[in-house]
DNA sequence: TACGTCTTACGTACGATGTACGTACCGTGT
DNA sequence: ACACGGTACGTACATCGTACGTAAGACGTA
């Protein structure tokens, strides 16, 4: 009921919270990477004293998982249950890949951390909705949902450029040269394919293989069980 | 060509070396996490003083780095060309798993560091292989080994419970008392099935998608003679 | 043999970081 | 008026990564 101003400096100090912390956190991170984080900076941001900071979050581990949970909170989840299933579960995949695009920095805490809030359950709600919905049963729902979290995350990884791992192009876009022909002779073949890279052109095809063995599994699903109508 | 012994203690000192060094690195990671690890922690390790790693390692994220690459590394790929593709590519998505288990704390370095080395692409390596083996044209193979590391990365990182991201079992696992039943219906629905969280089922799962679609896809491409028309 | 150079291990030292702790202030309920 | 609970703050400390200077052996050359 009370209101909440510092009377003295009202503008100048919009009252420290937890949510505005989160909010410099995600700034930096995004302004200067992960590792430039610090508590310090963060307090700078904000025009704060550093432990002050800690009267809304407990330490740096919880603030980054309030990055997280903070990300994660920011996806816009449309859903139209009346969509077929798999144009929904493409716009469920879409949405991390949004995210990942507005937040790319961030990502990398969103990938490692986890979150304790419901929050972080949302894309999986929806998952599950929408494998029900198309008659999957509860054990198969769950399977689904899991398998499209882990082509999310990884294909998001990946692109973001965090983990650049297995498949970066730094060094077959500077030329093959060093690479052992022997070795690695489809990468040196591959080699204008692989540095021409379309992170939209190649999410997508991962997203439509994906897709299409759902598909695939929901007409044999309902060929089996649900008798002969097989249409959708 | 030297002899590289320092002659007075052979034996009680077998000579710092940036092997060594990383698989200390290693090894201090699996036991206490990344968090855990510290410069000076390795050098207790070795037995050695701290600064002395720096004449084999540049830095600390040099040294992360080596750990990612040396697990990379030690990926155990096996590959017999005359088996179909999809057993191929089925074995290479595994053998990701296999490191992930052997190696689940320093996995998260190796998701989120590049590996320079080429050592780094031998994966890729395979996975073109494979994919241009099966018939599908360059483009192809490229989009379809990122798809595939896509799907390996994402599901190594749920499972190594880095990223318990969007589907930890806890809350879950603990009841879904303090879920709210209008937003989160399906969640509480299917808890049951949530909390029995069986990974290498899970896992062979999202994998049978994935190839099974890959398999639709190289059927196709027999069908049409063409090269490699993506899914569409 | 004597000497200059190179490589490696080491110790000291500094700046930056996360945060425990004590203090001062303010608004509110009694 | 007074006590209290919450918030902002400053100081202080342990721990971190690492720049720098030093010493000791290994080796090529004279």
């Amino acid at each position: 009921m009370a209101k909440r101003v510092t009377s003295v400096t009202p503008v100048t100090r919009p009252v420290l919270t937890r949510e505005r912390i989160v909010q410099a956190a995600v700034d930096l991170i995004e302004r200067g990477g992960v590792d430039g984080l610090s508590m310090r900076g963060v307090a700078a941001e904000l025009g704060v004293a550093v432990m002050s900071l800690y009267n809304h979050v407990p330490n740096k581990s919880a603030l980054l998982e309030g990055v997280a949970e903070y990300v994660v909170a920011g996806m816009d989840l449309p859903d139209d249950p009346d969509e077929p299933f798999t144009d929904r579960a493409r716009a469920l995949v879409r949405a991390f890949r949004k995210v990942a695009h507005d937040y790319p920095r961030s990502m990398t805490i969103v990938f490692t951390h986890k979150i304790d809030t419901p929050i972080g359950l949302r894309p999986a709600e929806r998952a599950l909705a929408l494998a029900s919905a198309a008659g999957f049963d509860g054990e198969t729902s769950v399977r689904i949902m899991r398998a499209l979290m882990a082509y999310a995350l990884g294909a998001q990884m990946r692109e973001v450029g965090h983990a650049k791992v297995l498949d970066h192009e730094t060094p077959i876009t500077e030329g093959t040269g060093g690479l052992d022909p022997a070795e690695y002779p489809h990468v040196i073949a591959f080699a204008p394919q692989l540095a021409r890279y379309d992170p939209e052109t190649d999410f997508e095809f991962g997203l439509d293989l994906f897709i299409e063995a759902l598909d695939a599994l929901h007409r044999r699903l309902d060929a089996a069980g649900g008798g002969g109508d097989a249409a959708t």
